[in-house]
RNA sequence: CGGGGCGUAGCGCAGUUUGGUAGCGCAUCGGUUUUGGGAACCGAGGGCCGCUGGUUCGAGUCCAGUCGCCCCGACCA
């Protein structure tokens, strides 16, 4: 591709609005413009490496038997209300009526339409395995989207569903999935960790997520130094050693007046006693019920695991007011000693301990010497806190890693929630009617995009993976107006572009400076450096953009050369990523 | 939705305090010189100052309303 036939607006000034460096990148790579809050133009350059993402994603989903369909984006409210999630996705799900007052939406994720589909179409056992999946446009009506295509309203992904017969084809077709995801994001060139996930509100019996690992990710990690464990933290156990003996009572409890100390910090500090001796209360609003939770003062509650023990549907923080009326205090001064009308869950971890520091549920005012047993009605006691950099791996006891990840992909087993909310069922060899059962499986394409970018770039620009960059290698003549450089660089483009290597010529009357600039900002992972100096010399220069490195080139046997040196490139991409 | 901020040329911004001819840099167009890391000089074009209403002789600037966008929290690929 000549690059003065490709529209490549770039930009040296970084956009206000962008704050992640993908965005920014984007931006001023020319791949994408915003058109308003949420929502992208691809340009020539991003639709290029958006293409480069769905080729690997389709030949791994065909390779795994999946078979490609598309569906509508548009989807019939009835077939929401047979689901029963048009009342429960709540307002990311954008809806509005046709001229009929029919009512639609756009369809945020596919279920219920290839749901819809499968059960008029399959009638027997025969029919089954099935995997259907498709690439196409979501929209999802974020609360706030941000950082570009990381977390854009409209959005390229790539969802599949898995249809079998019983739990052991239900359990292949997952591995299926897991399996070529692995294969995706390591043919794309990424750091990522398949990590156990919550279910979440789609249920079923368990998940992965695919992370790419990048600081800027939204996720926390809990990686295992020794062992394979991996889990998001939402999800990741708690492992205690074994309870020390248990404690006598101390002292009576005491109250303490403790004017303005609201943080655990401050009551810490005012009555002398380090923060893991005092009680973190936290009322949280489960299903519209109010629960205590306890946890150290030094820890962190984990909602998730609050919502899978209470079996609740929604967790949240309570509001203020609601706090203030069950503990009759001010927010910061809530306890669990004497507070009625409320169950309170406690953090296992709490049981190791004694002689507590905790809200008195009056203003100013916390108690001493508090011990759960003797002091508190306890609901129940379990494992509510994330895990910490100091936790043990749930898995083999060794030291466990938090790392930031960004979510591109999850795997999920659903059973047979859709299928029996719309009657997707099938006959067995026995004649009997039984629902299919379900996976689902989605990769954000655009956001893959976003995430290489996240984890592959430096103050220069772009540093593309070979199989994401919109262009593998970059030609670039130091002048155009010296024949022999244009010429050279013309043979060699004509030649790699023969050889299948998607390739660019900078064929622009620009300033060297310009063309050097660019190219590193738009980071095809080759460059081509040709010019008279070189070539005078016999010689054609060629750049690492990841590694910085440059070496010399025979002129005469260039292409020979090239892709010798390219092999090198290659496998110096694929040991990085190990 | 709550909290904070911003809307002035394609992009980045100044001007708003104290009302009085709409500016700067980059980009764009023409010209000359330049050509191995985002050139220099000369010249030119480009603005419903987000929108609506109000105050005023006069509003980018003051007032009210409204729309859009960004950042921080709860959602998710």
């Amino acid at each position: 591709m000549l690059q003065s036939h490709i529209y490549i607006p770039t930009l040296k000034e970084t956009p206000a609005d962008a704050e992640v460096i993908s965005h920014k990148l984007l931006l001023r790579s020319g791949m994408i413009r915003k058109v308003t809050s949420g929502i992208y133009t691809y340009l020539p350059l991003g639709l290029r490496a958006l293409e480069k993402i769905s080729r690997i994603v389709r030949e791994e989903m065909n390779a795994a038997g999946a078979q490609e369909i598309l569906m509508p984006m548009v989807q019939p409210g009835d077939l929401w209300q047979e689901s029963g999630r048009w009342e429960h996705y709540g307002k990311e799900l954008l809806r509005f009526k046709d001229r009929h007052d029919r009512h639609y939406c756009l369809g945020p994720t596919h279920e219920e339409v290839v749901t819809a589909l499968v059960r008029d179409e399959i009638r027997s056992y025969r029919q089954l395995p099935l995997n259907l999946y498709q690439i196409q446009t979501k929209f999802r009506d974020e609360i706030r989207p941000r950082f570009g295509l990381m977390r854009g309203r409209e959005f390229i992904m790539k969802d599949a569903y898995s249809f079998d017969r019983d739990e052991a084809g239900a359990d292949a077709s997952y591995q299926a999935m897991y399996d070529a995801y692995t294969r995706i994001f390591t043919r794309l060139g990424v750091r990522f960790r398949a990590v156990a996930a919550d279910t979440g509100s789609i249920g079923g019996s368990f998940s992965h997520e695919f992370m790419v690992l990048a600081e800027t990710g939204e996720d926390t990690l809990a990686v295992c130094r020794r062992c394979a464990y991996a889990a998001n933290v939402e999800k990741a156990e708690v492992r205690l050693p074994a309870p020390t003996a248990p404690q006598a009572a101390g002292a009576p409890v005491a109250a303490v007046s403790t004017p303005g100390m609201r943080t655990v910090e401050e009551v810490a500090g005012y009555v002398g006693v380090a923060p893991h001796q005092v009680l973190k209360t936290v009322l949280v609003d489960a299903d519209g019920s109010l629960v205590a939770v306890l946890v150290r003062g030094d820890r962190e509650v984990n909602l998730v695991k609050v919502k899978n023990h209470l079996g609740a549907t929604v967790v949240d923080l309570a509001v203020p007011e609601a706090v203030e009326r069950a503990t009759g205090a001010p927010l910061g001064f809530a306890g669990p000693v004497g507070l009625r009308g409320v169950p309170i869950y406690a953090d296992q971890e709490l049981m190791h301990g004694t002689d507590y520091v905790c809200g008195a549920n009056v203003a100013d005012t916390h108690l001493q010497h508090v011990d759960l047993l003797r002091d508190v009605a306890l609901t129940g006691v379990a494992d509510l806190r994330s895990i910490t950099a100091d936790d043990p791996c749930p898995a083999c006891g060794g030291g466990v890693d938090l790392v930031r990840g960004i979510e591109v992909g999850h795997v999920f087993k659903l059973g047979t929630k859709y299928s029996e909310a719309l009657h997707a069922t099938f006959l067995d060899e026995t004649g009997r009617e039984r629902p299919l059962i379900m996976g689902c499986y989605g990769i954000g394409v655009s956001r893959v995009l976003a995430a290489c970018i996240e984890q592959h770039h430096d103050a220069a620009g772009m540093i593309l993976p070979p199989a994401v960059a919109p262009f593998e290698v970059h030609i670039l003549p130091v002048s155009v107006r010296e024949q022999a450089s244009l010429e050279m660089a013309e043979a060699l483009h004509d030649a790699l572009n023969q050889e299948g290597i998607d390739t660019l010529l900078d064929d622009r009357d620009e300033r060297p400076g310009v063309k050097f600039a660019e190219a590193d900002l738009l980071g095809a992972p080759m460059q081509v450096i040709v010019g008279s100096k070189g070539l005078a010399r016999g010689v054609v220069e060629v750049k690492d953009r990841r590694t910085g490195e440059r070496r010399e080139l025979p002129a005469e046997t260039a292409n020979a050369a090239f892709l010798a040196w390219r092999a090198e490139v290659l496998e110096g991409w694929c040991a990085s990523l190990r």
